[in-house]
DNA sequence: AGTGCGACCTGATCGC
DNA sequence: TGCGATCAGGTCGCAC
């Protein structure tokens, strides 16, 4: 579910609460999910302060005041909480890590009922050559003259491409779908069929349905809870995404709903015409 | 090379 | 009611 307004909320409130805060201990209750080990991180990053936390696509960079990273992933069901030691305990917490800033002290949990998430620490050094494997973000380095060059150079379904990190960053299902029925585009169109009209219409229903994610702190349809434990919004807002058999709000046809890259696709089969595969 | 698909996990929900 | 099957979706590794 994460995907880039809901990573961007946790990270912007990650940024403004824990800045500054220096790492007091470590535990870990989940061998894979810190890596390379709960030894090796301690020994690496014990007394080292936050200096803040950035974002690339869905992944979340903690920059520390040495020489080191933290990179964490939330994939489907993460969880980063700040906490107040002692106080309410969030269901599958995989990793707790103790901060303290000026006497005052703070945990911030990674809890992920499906165990797909990590934090790993990672050498200043070696970021940029894992940034590398994304591609351009929205509202920053993505203009519609690259992501036309992106679409006309890609044969496969127009969703797949929308989703696909190393070419755009950021993008997941719940906003792929949304942006096309924005554009009203078919999820299944080959990338390099639209012309550029609609590849115009897609670049701004995207910045469209990423702003409102953001807007409304993300979506929480399944297991999204912001860095505070609330829940987003955004799945109030919804266009098409979930919305199987419901009308669709432009025109009132049914919503159907297909796989495509085996993944859930909703569509309005009277808005999003299929034009060719 | 480009593309597609299963595996990784768990819990909620669905169907019989 | 109870139990097994299915579904959810981000990314990696492998197969074609």
């Amino acid at each position: 579910m994460p995907e880039l307004p809901e990573v961007e909320t946790v990270r912007y409130d990650l940024n403004k609460s824990l800045s500054g805060f220096q790492i007091k201990d470590i535990s870990c209750n989940t061998t894979k999910i810190l890596q390379p080990s709960l030894k090796e991180v301690i020994k690496h990053t014990k007394g080292l302060t936050i200096s803040s936390f950035n974002r690339k696509a869905k992944l979340l960079i903690v920059e520390l005041n040495k020489d080191w990273n933290f990179l964490i992933h939330l994939k489907m069901s993460g969880r980063l909480l700040i906490r107040d030691p002692g106080g309410v305990e969030d269901r599958w917490t995989r990793v707790i890590i103790a901060l303290e800033r000026k006497g005052i002290i703070k945990e911030l949990r990674f809890a992920d009922q499906r165990k797909f998430g990590y934090i790993k620490l990672i050498k200043k050094e070696e970021l940029s050559d894992i940034l590398s494997n994304y591609g351009p973000e929205p509202f920053a380095d993505l203009s519609l003259q690259i992501f036309t060059k992106i679409l006309k150079s890609s044969r496969r379904a127009i969703k797949k491409v929308l989703m696909d990190q190393v070419l755009i960053s950021g993008i997941g299902n719940i906003y792929a779908n949304d942006a096309l029925f924005l554009a009203k585009i078919h999820p299944e169109t080959s990338a390099n069929y639209l012309n550029q009209n609609q590849i115009k219409n897609l670049f701004e229903a995207i910045e469209e349905v990423l702003k409102r994610g953001l807007k409304y702190r993300g979506a929480s349809d399944n297991s999204y809870l912001d860095a505070f434990g609330k829940k987003g919004q955004y799945q109030e807002h919804f266009l098409v995404y979930g919305k199987n058999k419901e009308n669709c709000p432009n025109c009132g046809s049914v919503i159907q709903k297909i796989v495509v890259g085996g993944r859930g696709t909703f569509y309005c089969p009277k808005c999003q015409l299929q034009e060719r595969k």
